[in-house]
DNA sequence: ACACTGACCTGCGAGC
DNA sequence: TGCTCGCAGGTCAGTG
C-alpha cells in the first residue's frame, strides 16, 4: 500500500492510537526486517515511548525518547493494533508490546519492508539521498528543469526515483501524467516548461486528493491500522480498462521495469 | 554519470 | 483439479 498518501495515513493514525505508549517488550520473528543487529535494536528501543510522528518521502518516522523509529513498508508492510491474545498469522515478523496492553503489530507477506534505529540528530533532509517533498517550495518547475538536464530517461522513471521528488510511486505516478496530459514513456529531455510546471501542480494535486481519500487501496488488500483508502475511485487510468474522460482503451506498457498505464488519445505527448 | 537488470519474498489469478 | 507463469503500490547493488 505504501505511497506517500498511504503513509502520511498510516502516521497520522498511529499519532492517534500510540503516542505517549511506552514499548514494554519487543517480539521478533523475522530477523531480516531489521537493518543492523537486532539486539542493538530492541535493546535501544526497550523502555521508549512513542512521541512524535511524522513522514520522509515514503518512510515513517517515530521520534521515541533518545532515539529515532525508521520504518520503510516497502511493497506490502503494514500495522495492526491488537490484542497480544488475538491470533497471530504467519506474516506477523514483529509485535512491540505497548504500555496499554496492546500490540503493535508489523504485517509484511513479502518480507520487503525494513525497520532501523537511528540517532535523534540524523539528517533526515538527506536521509538516502531523498530529494524534495512534494509540497515543499523547493519542488518547482525550475527544480525540474535543472534535476532532467542530461538526463534522458522516461518521465515515468523520473517521477520515481526518489532522489528527484520523494514519495511518489507507479500509481500516482501514472495518475499525475495523466493529469498532464504526457505519455509516461516521454523522455523527460524533451519536457516542455509547461509540462514542468503542469507536473509540480498536479502532483500537489493528486498527492493531496488522496491524502483526504485516506490513499489508495486496489487489488483487495486486507486494510491496516486506518488505511483502507478511496482514492482508486478518483483513479483516471492505473487499473482501469476504459478512459473514463474519452472512453478509449487504456494502454499498458512496461516502463523502467513497472507497468504503466496510460491513455493513447488523452496523453498525445 | 546514466540507465537498465536482477535480487529480495510470497501469494494470487490466468491459462493450459 | 493441479501445475506453471507472470505479476504485484519499492529499493538497492551490480553491470555496461
Amino acid at each position: 500500500m505504501p505511497e506517500l498518501p498511504e503513509v502520511e495515513t498510516v502516521v497520522r493514525t498511529l499519532e492517534h492510537q500510540i503516542q505517549n505508549q511506552k514499548i514494554k517488550a519487543i517480539e521478533l520473528f523475522w530477523p531480516k526486517v531489521i537493518e543492523g543487529d537486532p539486539k542493538v535494536f530492541q535493546r535501544k528501543l526497550i523502555g521508549q515511548r512513542f512521541q512524535t510522528f511524522s513522514r520522509r518521502g515514503k518512510y515513517l518516522l517515530f521520534g521515541m525518547d533518545d532515539c529515532v523509529l525508521v520504518v520503510h513498508l516497502r511493497m506490502e508492510g503494514k500495522f495492526f493494533l491488537q490484542m497480544p491474545t488475538a491470533p497471530r498469522n504467519k506474516h506477523i515478523h514483529i509485535c512491540f508490546l505497548l504500555s496499554n496492553g496492546l500490540e503493535l503489530r508489523y504485517q509484511d507477506t513479502r518480507k520487503f519492508g525494513r525497520m532501523q534505529v537511528v540517532p535523534k540528530d540524523t539528517d533526515f533532509a538527506h536521509f538516502h539521498d531523498l530529494g524534495p517533498e512534494p509540497f515543499s517550495d523547493a519542488f518547482t518547475a525550475e527544480y525540474i528543469h535543472q534535476y532532467r538536464k542530461g538526463k534522458r530517461l522516461p518521465v515515468k522513471s523520473l517521477l520515481l526515483d526518489q532522489s528527484f521528488v520523494a514519495g511518489i510511486g507507479n500509481i500516482y505516478a501514472d495518475e499525475i501524467l495523466a493529469a498532464c496530459h504526457i505519455r509516461p514513456g516521454r523522455s523527460c529531455a524533451r519536457l516542455t516548461r509547461k509540462n514542468e510546471e503542469d507536473i509540480v501542480e498536479e502532483t500537489r494535486r493528486i498527492l493531496k486528493a488522496a491524502i483526504a481519500a485516506g490513499g489508495t487501496t486496489i487489488r483487495s488488500y486486507t486494510s491496516s491500522l486506518g488505511v483502507t483508502g478511496r482514492f482508486q475511485l478518483s483513479c483516471i487510468v492505473h487499473g482501469l480498462k476504459v478512459c473514463p474522460q474519452c472512453g478509449s482503451e487504456i494502454k499498458v506498457k512496461w516502463i523502467g521495469g513497472r507497468s504503466s498505464y496510460y491513455c493513447p488519445q488523452c496523453q498525445k505527448v
